[in-house]
DNA sequence: GGATCAAATATCCTATAGGATTGCCGGACG
DNA sequence: CGTCCGGCAATCCTATAGGATATTTGATCC
């Protein structure tokens, strides 16, 4: 029995560590995980040589991870000029992204109360702790609630395109260090109970008013 | 014939790409209508070679425009196995895909009603004709009618969510060769007046009867 | 001092060769 | 007859070299 094989059966079921998944795919994480880290603050180039070079791998899949992260909207690719990371959301597009959100998420939230399963119910609960002392441990707080509560209503499509969309309101919100909204947590509290208590209408109205006074504490820092 | 011309008129047959700007995207494009097309079935496997050969170019594009297509989820990725065309729609997915049209779509087709252009307004007149013989012929007519209303709410998410769904929902028609549906064109005729008239409520209630009409239509192809 | 043009640099884009891994096929053995 | 095992083919992954292009820099001229 090889390490691996031991390792895997150590821990159940082998989907997490056996990932053969494919270099372009780590790579594509760890860039995405450095853009929403600031690492790679907004409006700045990236090159593919710098990349290879840090990472220790070649070109090829520093490119197809670059260009994953391009259809997701990312990064952007000037020709014969160079990849550069998106730039900061203005007010139109923060405009147009709540205006999405607040069309779908509410209404995921109602499909959640209806249908989410025990096992996902039990980690939303999970994550309702008033424990988020660091904003980086908020922030993660959050993207977990909307991630469960997108998931839970059992629509790949909608849970995919929030997920994508959640990506940029995170790094808005870290581009200006903004504090931990105590609301914030009251608000997602609010989602939980209804949801809990399998009230769809309720779900939807919880989060409607978390997503505009989401929108309200965020659109303040902006005067474009 | 500029040099670039003849050097891949030289190389072989006419169909290769001779535009040196962005061969990426496209080969991106070429692929992605290959696969609309249905050249390139679903759960159809495609190899990095065989299309560098048969476009012409070199391994780097192929695989920049794949990981985008992947990203896009026109095609999947195994490793060490290769890329293959995601495989047709079953009925969860259908399902799936059509709630989030009707969810997003009738908004789109209000703010579209209350804020389109005047030029796009007089696009939409143009793809209201009866004048659809064959299948390409509707489909395109049909991909331009919720192109211009996705595009008219002004809204670039929604817009592209929707553009990105629609080719799905094209595919899937184009499989089992649909006949044109006479009430589509009927029901787009009366989209289009609402949306003439700016009326939003109207707009909005056109759109969902006509995507809940189209939803009834293809569902009657499977039985999964 | 400001503007213009040309050379230099950095980067991307392409092409090709070679190593590594997986899935498949045919034959041997129980 | 079923099962296991080893070679074969296909494919992906990596590395390197060379051509093409945009950006920058510096010198020159007005």
């Amino acid at each position: 029995m090889s390490a691996i094989e031991a390792a895997a059966a150590k821990q159940g079921p082998p989907s997490q560590i056996a990932r053969p998944s494919g270099l372009a795919e780590e790579v594509y994480r760890r860039i995405r995980a450095d853009i929403m880290s600031l690492r790679l603050p907004p409006d700045t180039r990236v090159s593919v040589d710098s990349l290879a070079r840090e990472l220790g791998v070649s070109q090829t899949p520093i490119r197809e991870a670059l260009s994953m992260l391009e259809a997701n909207g990312l990064v952007s690719k000037k020709h014969f000029t160079g990849y550069a990371t998106a730039p900061r959301m203005d007010r139109a597009q923060l405009d147009e992204l709540f205006e999405f959100r607040l069309l779908v998420e509410p209404h995921a939230a109602r499909k959640a109360a209806e249908a989410m399963a025990q096992s996902d119910m039990d980690s939303l609960g999970a994550v309702s702790g008033a424990h988020a002392p660091s904003h980086d441990g908020f922030a993660d707080m959050d993207t977990e609630f909307h991630k469960l509560i997108a998931q839970g209503g059992g629509n790949h499509l909608i849970a995919d395109s929030l997920a994508r969309l959640h990506i940029h309101v995170h790094i808005f919100r870290s581009c200006f260090r903004s504090e931990i909204a105590e609301e914030a947590v009251h608000e997602h509290d609010a989602v939980i109970k209804a949801i809990r208590s399998r009230d769809g209408a309720a779900a939807e109205a919880a989060m409607r008013r978390h997503i505009e006074r989401s929108y309200g504490r965020l659109r303040d820092f902006i005067r474009d």
